[in-house]
RNA sequence: GCCCGCGUAGCUCAGUGGAUUAGAGCAUCUGUCUUCGGAACAGAGGGUCGGCGGUUCGAAUCCGUCCGCGGGUACCA
């Protein structure tokens, strides 16, 4: 609809004026009409005439050319052009699909990345909400999403739970590893990982001993050993922290199809980096560095001068990885806002050899999860805000109010909490407010899904829209329902999630508003009005699907 | 120092070139309706859109500058 009016206005302007404008319908308050140009401001300039007078011009062509789908052609102000769509417009534009605009292309998703051996944060819960919906955006538009997980399976982290582990089970015996019991096998590395970080800081044998450690930790994949007593201790452990993970994400409804882990990205990435010494790398006191300052960025080191490589070589290895597995498109990864200058440079660095994988590349940001009044979380002796104490915070926030224990709200509350804030700035985090009932907030919009299936529910009957003809209030709720593909043509172009967030509150108000003063069953409308309301349910549920938020027909 | 990001009502946030009064939610105050799930709806108060200058017919939105906060700035991720 929106863009097929587009297209016609250009040409309306091409067959007027001779010029070729862009075009951009926007949706203005509804007592102005359904759409809105400013064109005629723009060719004022071109055409060096007063805007109204092209205004004029326009608006009377265009009251022939659109005479099927536009009532009333207006100009308002300045010279804004207002049309006013015909029932039928409206209401065909119901029925509307968002675009397939990645039909036909493979697309990889990374994000969530946590590192094996340490515990999964409330920032790891953030991009797993804020990336699902992302691949779901995608994948709705037609892609083939792949959803991928990156950590780090070696490192000093690594080395300093090793070292604790080693201390727990009194030395290199595997066979103690059974005696945890399975249920407990998350905080025991949780604990490791923590008294390893301890000892490292505060006790320098332990340290000494730690970065020996991850030094036998590279060696073991280097020589592909699975069989040593340290390397059955390493393997084992990898494998509960991979557990551990899968277990969270099938809590929130996550999957990612593949873990990519640090130790199969190093040796990609260390080949690539050497094969473009000294054309793109360069060596340094002894590293592989890039110098990214000619090109405004900062110089960043590849491979330091023991040779090993750095995250940013390992991180090279992993787009080669992504290629090699899927051949994407399209790929796009979410990390912390922290990390964008650093991504910046090894995608520069990249772009100088393979610039096309560096085109397909979008690299997303986002800020940091803080409790509202709570102080900032700290990763230092792991008193940090972990992503199963976000959960429960509002699992217990949910008891309070309500009494009861639903996983669909308490899950419904965190994720739009997180989702409904534009991706990049920090986010503060309030349970009470998420768990909420009134206001902008998940449970609010599960009810007012499981409200309109309730009134679906008293009938066999679901409606139809044919030939209707509508009053005004059926027809600003038809209005804001045939905005849907817009807005989520919109999020899925950006990659921000949070304007389907901030569409579905305003539908649902804009509903609440209709219902109010307008009933439904047993009325002469019905007929239209459970046409609408079946309408708004379908796109509701839809909404919350990408959103990756559950909505079900009773609460 | 340099680079990047951010600064919108008491609080949490949308809006990122357009439309006489800059929008929501929470909080505060006031109403409506004998409720197709009231977990509703309507309304009020509350803002120099960090400051100043500029571009434009038009700036919260673009440019410059200053202030404040956060991040990055060679062998961490």
């Amino acid at each position: 609809m929106k863009e097929e009016l587009e297209h016609r206005i250009a040409e309306a302007c091409r067959e007027l004026f001779g010029t070729d404008v862009k075009v951009e319908l926007t949706r203005p308050e509804e007592q102005f009409g359904d759409f809105s140009t400013n064109v005629a401001l723009q060719l004022a300039g071109q055409v060096d005439k007063n805007p109204r007078e092209v205004g004029e011009a326009l608006a009377a062509a265009l009251r022939e050319k659109l005479a099927g789908q536009v009532t009333e052609v207006s100009i308002a102000g300045p010279g804004f052009i207002n049309l006013r769509l015909s029932d039928a417009a409206l209401l065909a534009a119901l029925s509307e699909q968002p675009a397939k605009s990645l039909a036909g292309q493979t697309v990889v998703a990374e994000y969530s990345d946590p590192n094996p051996f340490k515990v999964l944060h409330a920032g790891h819960l953030y991009t797993s909400v804020v990336g699902d919906a992302i691949a779901n955006l995608l994948d709705n538009a037609g892609g083939e999403v792949h959803r991928v997980n990156f950590g780090g399976d070696v490192g000093l982290h690594v080395g300093k739970t090793m070292w604790a582990i080693l201390k727990e089970l009194g030395g290199e015996n595997p066979d103690k590893l059974n005696e945890i019991p399975e249920d407990q096998r998350s905080e025991w590395l949780a604990e490791a990982y923590i008294n390893g970080t301890n000892a490292y800081e505060d006790d320098e044998s332990a340290k000494t001993q730690i970065i020996e450690l991850n030094k036998r930790v590279y060696a073991l994949h280097n020589d592909n050993d699975h069989d040593s007593p340290f390397a059955q201790i390493y393997w084992t452990t990898r494998q509960w922290s991979y557990d551990y993970f899968d277990k969270f994400y099938a809590r929130i409804g996550s999957h990612f199809e593949k873990y990519y882990p640090e130790s199969e990205t190093a040796p990609v990435g260390l080949q690539t980096v050497r094969e473009h010494v000294p054309d793109v790398y360069q060596e340094s006191d002894g590293a592989i560095i890039f110098d990214g300052e000619k090109y405004g960025l900062h110089v960043r080191v590849f491979i330091n001068s023991e040779g090993l490589p750095t995250y940013e070589a390992k991180d090279i290895g992993l787009i080669m990885l992504k290629k090699r597995d899927y051949d994407f498109d399209k790929s796009v990864v979410i990390t912390g806002n922290e990390q964008a200058q650093y991504m910046a440079v090894v995608l520069k660095s990249m772009g100088q050899f393979a610039p096309e994988l560096v085109q397909a590349t979008s690299h997303l940001t986002h800020g940091l999860v803080k409790l509202q009044g709570g102080e900032k979380m700290s990763s230092r002796k792991g008193n940090i805000l972990r992503a199963e104490d976000v959960i429960d915070a509002a699992a217990h926030a949910n008891k309070e109010l309500t009494g009861q224990d639903n996983d669909d709200t308490v899950l419904g509350a965190v994720k739009y909490a997180f989702l409904k804030n534009r991706m990049g700035g920090d986010i503060v985090y309030d349970p009470k407010e998420s768990v909420s009932l009134e206001g902008n907030s998940g449970p609010y919009l599960q009810y007012a899904h499981a409200r309109a299936r309730s009134i679906l529910a008293k009938t066999e009957n679901q409606g139809s829209l044919d030939n209707a003809e509508l009053q005004p209030d059926e027809r600003s709720l038809a209005r804001k329902l045939g905005e849907y593909t817009e807005v989520v043509n919109r999020a899925t172009g950006e990659l921000m999630p949070h304007h389907i967030a901030t569409y579905l509150y305003e539908l649902a108000k804009a509903f609440n508003g209709f219902y109010e003063h307008n009933r439904v069953i047993d009325d002469e409308r019905q007929n239209v009005r459970l046409a609408l309301v079946a309408n708004y349910a379908d796109k509701l549920k839809a909404g919350l699907g990408l959103l990756g938020i559950a909505a079900p027909d009773r609460m």
